[in-house]
RNA sequence: GGGGGUGUGGCAGAGUGGUUUAAUGCACCAGACUGUAAAUCUGGCGGGCUUGCCCUUCGGUGGUUCAAAUCCAUCCGCCCCCA
């Protein structure tokens, strides 16, 4: 079985909450991580010597898009995604898995992969797993992932039934693509195994128990925030996550609002990845320690005040919210980037909290705190 | 002085007798966004409340008509051409 790069630190005395590294080529990952997402290989806005002096450890990119442009031979020409971006820090590549979920209509799902049709020019392209971990393996991201199809909410039991089993005949098949060539030792790279299953315990549970079968470098909670109740959500988490070895890091997928990386941590969870951040940034939507805003409504007009007087990135030491405001309303492309980097601060800097609390042991008082302030604007 | 044209909601601009509180776009006011086909999408945008209705709107006034933004008269404003 493949040695994981997670070490485990400390657990939580008041409830499922663990601090520890992940050790990869880039660089070591303190986690809990959130992991913001650049799918074209940069964070959508923000260029990387913004992030300079932010605590962003580890960011994603998408093999699905890289592969289509601008080909997987040009970035492995660059010698690896993080030559080719400019970006010295640990990446994580998706496998394509989330867009057999998001393209729908344009994808059809086989016994040996996934053929989508490019989203750019309508060519057809066909994913098998080895296939998504040849592109994921040239590409070159420190932590890549296992082709899977991200189940959409609500599935039926049957489809999701088979959908999770088909994703274990493709783990298995991904697991030993990964090592045909014993390169891992050359590329230092860690494969992470996905767990679906929908919103029903027994697929998730033999999910779970067939990919640690398999042994994976991490495992991963996919299909999930993809509209289910957040109960539902918390329930397939407390399901799952006794069952895994502590030793070994825990991924949930596409994750998330400020509000789910307390309770999500407090379940167990280790890393994590949005692309609210930058995309709400784009709409305008900001968040801030006294709740979400956004900056285009009139009530910031004349609001010569920081975004969040909490914190300390760029836009916020440089910039009012009448400013941003302004901008946004003149559609002036600064804006673009100025509301993305917070964000982006926003998240890092809230799991920097989180981490420090679970540190201490002051989970639940730093929870509380954090809740009384984020919901004084507004009930949210 | 003569001839022609035109005046529609914050703006632009459709509509030339009924299905019109009046298309569409912009502006404006909100909301949504969770492994990025997203600098996107959705809703609202005359007034009132008992939220289903009532009242008020197409330069002004007065008519015709069962019915007028739409037809007629007149007034006012603006534009163009000729003197």
């Amino acid at each position: 079985m493949e040695c994981g790069p997670y070490e485990l630190i400390k657990e939580s005395s008041e409830c499922k909450a663990r601090r520890g590294k992940i050790y990869t080529a880039r660089g070591i990952i303190d986690t809990p991580v959130f992991m913001p997402v650049g799918t074209q290989g940069t964070l959508k806005g923000v260029a990387n010597e913004l992030l300079s002096d932010s605590d962003v450890q580890i960011i994603l990119a998408n093999s699905y898009h890289l592969y289509l442009r601008p080909g997987t031979e040009v970035i492995k020409e660059a010698g690896g995604i993080q030559r080719f971006n400019s970006w010295n820090k640990p990446m994580l590549t998706d496998s394509g898995g989330f867009q057999a979920f998001s393209l729908k209509g344009i994808r059809k799902i086989s016994e040996n992969g996934v053929e989508f049709q490019s989203h750019i020019d309508g060519s057809k392209h066909f994913f098998s797993p080895e296939k998504s971990i040849r592109v994921q393996r040239d590409i070159g991201a420190d932590i890549i992932m296992c082709l899977d199809e991200c189940v959409s909410y609500p599935s039926d039991y049957e489809y999701a039934k088979n959908s999770m089993e088909l994703g274990l005949r493709w783990a298995g098949k991904c697991k030993e693509e990964f090592w045909r060539d014993n390169n891992f030792s050359k590329t230092r790279q860690s494969l992470f195994g996905i767990i679906q299953g929908s919103v029903y315990s027994d697929l998730r549970l033999k999910s779970t128990y067939e990919i640690l079968n398999i042994g994976f470098g991490g495992y991963a909670i996919g299909g999930l925030s993809v509209g289910e109740p957040k109960e539902e959500m918390h329930s397939v988490l407390e399901n799952i996550l006794p069952v895994i070895p502590s030793g070994k890091a825990r991924y949930l997928m596409g994750v998330g609002m400020p509000e789910d990386l307390w309770e999500c941590v407090e379940r167990g969870i280790d890393m994590f990845d949005c692309v609210i951040p930058t995309r709400n940034g784009r709409n305008g939507q900001v968040f801030t320690s006294f709740g979400k805003i956004n900056i285009r409504n009139l009530e910031f007009k004349k609001d010569f005040s920081p975004l969040d007087i909490n914190c300390r990135c760029p836009t916020c030491k440089g910039y009012s919210k009448a400013y941003l405001n302004h901008l946004v309303r003149s559609k002036e492309s600064l804006y673009l980037s100025l509301l993305s980097l917070h964000n982006v601060y926003f998240m890092v800097n809230l799991m920097t909290t989180i981490r420090k609390s679970v540190e201490t042991d002051t989970f639940f008082k730093s929870k509380k705190e954090f809740f009384e302030k984020y919901y004084s604007r507004n009930q949210n």
